[in-house]
DNA sequence: CTGAAAGCGCTTACAG
DNA sequence: CTGAAAGCGCTTACAG
């Protein structure tokens, strides 16, 4: 237990053989005789030699790794599609035996000095940003250090680097379509702050979404929070209780949306008959929702593959402009969508209309 | 735009002293007169001048980067705790600006092949493993290539290495207990493959609850499948059909009992009042179930931070076999138990009953 | 207090 | 076909 290593060194005295030779026939090169090649493969299969990678890299003058920057948490399991684009990047990664680095910095100040550190110390070819901001700091960074970088989402301006997302505008345009065609004339909109792109994208497409249905964007019908189910149970309370309430809510997440159904619980309203709700992800969980929730689903089985394809080719020197991949999302039926109910529009009687 | 990094040569010759000299006014050494530190200092900064880390790793000869085994994917969004676990991990590790791996190798063949790869190459100085299997050979491999290492989770034999659990006999005894004192004596369990260490445990503590309950370990009330969500409705209409069905349900994940609920629904049985459930992990998403799931909730909130902190210690020196550190799942009552309803024992009426 | 030198474990022109 | 040597960018005894 515990034998140090064998190196290179080792390796070669080990097979009376200098380190170059060694090296030269474990790397394939031709000019080393099959014979030896064969020999010196044997002996390090059986002394179980793996080259010191921080030598080879410091050699080679390439980090062979490559980081995935996490989005900071918001909420409790906020995030259960980490992991899976995790896989999906590992994947890329493993096909060249590349390594995976992740790191929390997100677009706070302390944390750009972070990333800066992280590239200009050569632990790290290329970068994977995530939930963009509408002006993202980051972005700007990674420009101006001139590492390749992937961006999992866009920024407002995004023609000038690589980037993979989905296209939330078209989304909501087709949520606020579906909702249109059972009947549905108010309709809120539960979105996050407005500084993250996503955010911004998904609002755009409510309101052209109603334009082109032609209903008016009221906004009072819109209402802003942090994306946890708290927020969308908060947002959703404020909504139901206007005057003249709206006959569906479309959510920026799931999360929002499953916040949201609790605050409709709460007012003795049910998902999907007296409200319709359609949420943003796909999420798997929200099978199992009160009721299922109806959802605009991503396609994000490959995305963490993608971006990893993407990067790569970068690092080899593709031109990053050339990746602008838009997917789409799609309607999942599930139960909380439904015709606008007969007593819809009915107004909430206020205290207040009876005050003086 | 790209201005290639500087290295230690080049800050040096700006300076106008050797890189000896440099390094160590870097590195704090007390026998660098304090002006010269300064000077170097403030260079640096304006340079922007950050150590090579393969560089530095290589002759320091530690990689100063840590490993996280992430368990395969079981289904979609199956492991919407890995974000938390690794937000933990970095946190530990941020503090002595040491480096996060992710990798994907599980207990089968390949992949130990691909763990003995990464020790041997230098690459990390310790690793996380996750989800064990009773006996796992990365435990084995790990030491006997003598990498530190902890487990997050146990196997059978556990008292030779380092191990954060919570304990899930523990939990599911309490479980038993509460469905007994609700008057269940019926109680079905619903399983996961039982090489899974904790999927063992769980069924201990399953057996220990009812016998300490007084109550007879009926095997058609033990079901195992795969720990998905479809997985738990499966295994629970098996139970559900059973000539003498059970009146309660507990599941080793919140996965599976989500699965156990659809079950339910299907054959028009109300979870919580007609048939109680329980799951285990405390998901956040379960307050969204319908009903709302009762759950065996785990302290996942500083697993991470631990796990870290623990290979820390004994990347450090510290004897592995100090840390077995044992957390307690808790109740969290939502709606989906109660007590046994008044119908309950009664006999589904098969047709076989009727046949000859 | 600072410099010159060796070494970490690789890779890769360059000789022979 | 193989060897001797330089170099990747650091750190760290060892001199002076």
């Amino acid at each position: 237990m515990g034998e140090k290593s064998v190196n290179l060194k080792a390796l070669a005295a080990h097979l009376d053989l200098t380190v170059s030779t060694v090296s030269r026939a474990l790397n394939d090169y031709s000019d080393i005789s099959p014979a030896t090649r064969e020999r010196v493969k044997l002996a390090a299969d059986q002394l179980g030699y793996r080259p010191n990678q921080n030598a080879r890299r410091l050699s080679i003058g390439t980090p062979e790794t490559v980081c995935y920057l996490m989005p900071r948490q918001i909420g409790p399991n906020a995030q259960p599609f980490v992991a899976q684009l995790l896989a999906g990047l590992g994947e890329a990664l493993n096909e060249r035996n590349w390594d995976l680095l992740v790191s929390q910095a997100d677009a706070s100040v302390g944390d750009l000095a972070s990333i800066e550190r992280l590239v200009r110390s050569g632990r790290i070819a290329g970068l994977v940003i995530s939930r963009p901001l509408k002006n993202d700091p980051r972005v700007n960074l990674m420009q101006s250090l001139g590492c390749p970088f992937v961006v999992h989402g866009r920024t407002e301006k995004c023609d000038d680097y690589a980037w993979y997302d989905v296209d939330g505008e078209d989304a909501f345009v087709t949520a606020i379509n579906h909702l249109a065609r059972l009947g549905h004339r108010r309709i809120g909109f539960i979105g996050a702050p407005l500084q993250y792109q996503f955010a911004q994208e998904r609002l755009d497409g409510y309101i052209r979404g109603l334009t082109h249905n032609g209903l008016a964007h009221e906004t009072e019908l819109v209402q802003i929070a942090e994306f946890t189910d708290e927020g969308g149970t908060a947002a959703a309370g404020i909504l139901m209780d206007l005057l003249q309430p709206p006959t569906a809510l479309v959510c920026v997440t799931d999360m929002m949306a499953l916040g949201a159904l609790e605050a409709l619980h709460a007012r003795k309203l049910t998902p999907g008959k007296d409200v319709s709700v359609i949420g943003y992800d796909g999420l798997h969980f929200g099978k199992h929702a009160n009721p299922p929730l109806t959802t605009m689903a991503q396609p994000q089985a490959h995305a963490g593959r993608r971006l990893g394809d993407i990067l790569l080719s970068i690092i080899d020197g593709a031109d990053p402009t050339k990746f602008h991949e838009l997917q789409r999302a799609h309607l999942v039926q599930r139960s909380t969508d439904g015709p606008v109910s007969s007593n819809a529009g009915q107004a909430n009687v206020s205290e207040r209309e009876d005050s003086p």
